[in-house]
DNA sequence: TTGTATGCGTTATCAT
DNA sequence: ATGATAACGCATACAA
């Protein structure tokens, strides 16, 4: 059952039939009712592989993550598909787990399947040659989670280095000297470099020495902070606040903590950064930066919608607002 | 850039290209090796749209959520697109929220789509009719997490029911006589029924008498989780220990206990379900109940493979076990 | 408002 | 192993 056989069963023309189901308001209504009651008598299902390749772009998104879809991205990916299902656009997901072929695959799957735009949470080495020949077919991307001032790129996120400066200088603001770092792999995203040169940079300003002794550098999630800590723990001249650049680091970290029989916040103090879910529910909650998880998937998602309607405007960039949260993990250090 | 001016420049047929593509062992590799040469200098792109509808399956899967796709699903999701992959298919995902017209939007989109299966996490009422519209279009759907004894359809999870009763009957091995019950929104999915039902028959087998006035349903969140848990505490003839049927519920729970200026697991006992990643780090660290997320997922997407290879067989069911996680959250009860 | 006619880029059938 | 040709089902330019 296709548009033709609806066609000649209602007595009209295959176009006025694709009208009915694209746009309707040109279609008589008597009409349309007349098609529409046809088309579900016969259990008909339009085929959007056909209209795909009519049109020359299908309608879906693809969304790209690098990282586990976890306390924080999932809200950002749940905002996402929600403002595109008004639009009735399909989402199709990849995670890359950081392994480039892995991007290379899913990044071609989306060029081939026509995408009418993609959205990529944050940005890799790689990611820039690849965005680049998107664009070059015309088809727009979004990066989420991450600004790039200067570039022409589209993006929204915030300033993950002001986010990790304000962490940090939270710390500095209670007494503190020695605060070491847990940091994801920096290497691999600017996020994390961000975060980590937020820290770096408040400490300077703050004229305060960095040491690369307190710094760790890991993966991110629980076991990694846990260990992490314990390494810091063992360090000689311990400091006496970690700034842990991620919520997942700082809950391992906290459990680490404790095991080695010391309380958060009176013997150390421990700053989290994203306001994972879980963050007010750890004991004792944890004291963090927010950023707007679901605002970020949502205009994400309403940029693409844009510039489908209106190609060629300049970037769109949004770099929003991150809060500081203030619970029970850090306290004075005098 | 397309197949036929590909097979102009090789001065061959577009079906030589076709053939090179999709089925590269029947082309001779010369020719073959010079086809891939001129696609790459010219930046050809291969067109997904167009091969779908020829072929009259798109080389997709749909994956439906309907909630959160959290600290358990989120494991199982990457585990079904990682074995996609490997055969180049792409994940279409949707959550629903418990939403019908949601689900009913995102069902539609993938039955438009022409998606070549789709998997469902778990099973609602609404779920049956339209799983059998599917089927009835010839496209194969997998349920996840969840098993349906006794049906023709695709399953590959855990017995909930086992996992409950399991979790139940540990708590009462060790003592308790009053075990209140924190579970999600029973009504709505099946999952969450069958737990239910596992935590009563645990009771009733071991003569202990329900009380529904220590059972709270809510849905899942580590908010709830808190608020059921203040209501539990502030009951007539407080029980001893609860089971959380979510760890989301669990870890909401323990934190209202502290609030509350008791300790777990010496003043109550507080038992989980599903291994969610956090469990571990909690204080006390949370005995719960684990299943195999990654297989689930892998489990999932080789049936669908498998089907797709040889359809008609019967119904692939997979019942997995589900491990008691003994950590530090249940104590003994005299 | 509706109809006519054509093509999007691939795959599949049949032939060579 | 390769070629010729005909669909797949829809959208759209143009005509009426």
């Amino acid at each position: 059952m296709n548009m033709n056989e609806i066609a000649k069963i209602a007595g009209v023309s295959n176009a006025t039939v694709s009208r009915a189901f694209r746009t309707p308001e040109k279609v008589r209504p008597e009409l349309k009712e007349k098609i529409f009651k046809i088309a579900a008598e016969n259990h008909y299902v339009y085929n959007a592989s056909a209209a795909d390749l009519k049109r020359r772009v299908s309608n879906t998104v693809g969304v790209l993550f690098q990282q586990r879809i976890g306390a924080v991205f999932s809200k950002t990916f749940m905002a996402i598909q929600e403002t595109l299902l008004e639009k009735n656009i399909s989402v199709i997901i990849g995670h890359t787990q950081f392994k480039p072929e892995v991007e290379s695959q899913l990044l071609q799957q989306f060029l081939e399947r026509q995408v009418a735009g993609i959205i990529l949470s944050g940005f890799t080495k790689e990611n820039k040659t690849l965005i680049k020949k998107f664009s070059s077919q015309g088809i727009p991307s979004v990066i989420i989670w991450e600004i790039l001032k200067g570039s022409d790129f589209n993006y929204v996120g915030i300033d993950n280095h002001n986010a990790a400066f304000k962490a940090t200088e939270y710390l500095i603001g209670l007494g503190h000297r020695r605060i070491g770092l847990l940091i994801g792999p920096y290497q691999k995203m600017e996020r994390i470099q961000n975060r980590y040169d937020g820290y770096k940079d408040a400490l300077t300003k703050n004229k305060i020495e960095i040491d690369q002794s307190i710094v760790i550098s890991s993966e991110l999630g629980f076991l990694q902070g846990k260990e992490a800590m314990h390494r810091l723990l063992k360090a000689a001249d311990r400091p006496s606040a970690v700034f842990a650049a991620s919520d997942y680091l700082a809950m391992g970290a906290l459990k680490a903590i404790k095991e080695a029989g010391m309380k958060v916040p009176k013997d150390i103090s421990l700053m989290g950064l994203d306001d994972a879910e879980f963050a007010a529910y750890c004991d004792p909650p944890l004291s963090t930066v927010r950023g707007p998880a679901r605002e970020i998937g949502k205009i994400a998602a309403k940029i693409l919608l844009e510039i489908k309607d209106e190609p060629g405007l300049p970037p769109k960039q949004y770099c929003l607002d991150s809060d500081l949260i203030i619970r029970d993990s850090c306290a004075p250090h005098f």
